[in-house]
DNA sequence: TAGTGCTAAATTGTATACAAAACTGTGTCA
DNA sequence: TGACACAGTTTTGTATACAATTTAGCACTA
């Protein structure tokens, strides 16, 4: 018989309000009441505030001052800002990872998913699926290949915030053309990051990395200034203001 | 008539729990007991949870996987990792600060600071305490002095990890003889980070912040190695293993 | 003696209760 | 009409209650 689970009320409760944020079910800058949030969530308020709380150190939610809790408001700089972030933490780790070397077994891993993301990128059609599910795992292994559990913990908080995610741009469940072109590109930097950190040249894996982060940068001010219809498909890009 | 603070248990359980972890109350890896806690705190179980989850995003305490909350442990790699990243995202700060521009009341406060730095360092005799007053002021500065609040905020938590923070080896009520001598070199580098960051000139900011990080970890070698008998006086050095 | 299963105590996770503070709307006064 | 004050309502922050799970102790067995 398997353990259940701990602290289940209080995970649900971070998941889906996450989701419920990210989606854009409310406006930013608006107050979350508890009691309402809680019988919709189907929970109490303690596990609810409790996730509240975290949502707040992750920079989904604020702090009112008088009480309570508010839907986090974020700019277009704060929006890059979060990317440039991710990419100087995952050049980070790449450097680190150069420097330091690798786990074998780590290595091996790496090197099939780049195989696989070149399958899923050369194939006649486009394998969008499995492309978005192996960058995925291309992002959450590189933020663990240097062997230090404390970086590889703030890189993955740094996906947290709102589209600094290296899937922020690919999670719609139907595939958005636009982006689509920009994938071949990110494949050959996710190489030529693995090349340089198997090459221990530690500076150019790092350079490498913020670059690829670039490209989110790229997509997000593509999203902004020609296609705003699409902010709705970005989790998260309802939150920013001014579009 | 000023207004209550909110969430007055909350703060008061975080801040004294931490300090009480930091201190080495508690062995790294035994559990904590809420109802004990919660009464040696004199608050109840509610706050004291609130602040437990929360010392565990900053990675000073840790979810036991059958339940509570367990002092964290930490190898000498990890502190090492901790600064190093501290030191990152220093530098991304300065880059940032040097390639966007800074608020010229920023700027103007900073000079402020540099010059009673070097007052504190070159007068017949150390001024310690303002010292590590204005020292943490830099630090802080420099955390805002882009002018993204993201970036200060990520700056700031990489300074709660455990003898990542820059004050970290100053934080003895007395003056620790084995440190003062690195004072003059640090402050020579407070210096030419602002002056690299004046001169626009951003990779040279980043690098300088990276390697003035590096004081750190000299700082905690020489204690783990040379001078066990001061983890005690440094906080958060007691969770290290391994000494 | 080492290992296993059972029972009682302790501890956690969640729900709820309650008091204090913040909001809302209405009426009063200038 | 507009600013302000006040009462009623809502909402939060904290304490406490309770059930479910974990831990510890102990007898029993091989």
């Amino acid at each position: 018989m398997e353990r259940q689970e701990r602290n289940v009320q209080f995970n649900r409760a971070l998941i889906e309000l996450r989701s419920l944020v990210l989606d854009g079910t409310f406006e930013a800058g608006c107050r979350l009441k508890e009691a309402a949030l809680a019988e919709r969530l189907n929970l109490s308020r303690t596990p609810l505030r409790q996730a509240m709380d975290r949502l707040a150190t992750e920079g989904l939610l604020k702090q009112n001052p008088t009480g309570g809790y508010l839907v986090a408001r974020f700019t277009i700089d704060d929006i890059i800002d979060a990317i440039e972030l991710r990419g100087v933490l995952e050049g980070t780790a790449a450097r680190l990872a150069a420097e330091r070397g690798m786990e074998p077994a780590k290595r091996e891993r790496m090197a099939t998913v780049l195989d696989e993301l070149d399958e899923a990128v050369e194939a006649d059609e486009l394998d969008f699926s499995a492309y978005v599910r192996l960058n995925a795992e291309f992002h959450e292994l590189l933020a663990g290949l240097a062997g230090s559990s404390i970086v590889a913990r703030e890189v993955k908080r740094a996906n947290k915030l709102p589209a600094a995610s290296p899937t922020a741009f690919l999670q719609g469940q139907e595939l958005i053309p636009d982006f689509v072109r920009s994938l071949t590109q990110a494949q050959s930097q996710h190489r030529a990051i693995f090349e340089a950190i198997c090459e221990r040249e530690g500076a150019r894996a790092e350079s490498l990395a913020r670059e690829h982060a670039r490209l989110a940068r790229t997509n997000f001010e593509y999203v902004m200034n020609q296609k705003p219809s699409l902010v709705e498909r970005v989790p998260g890009l309802s939150l920013v203001a001014g579009q």
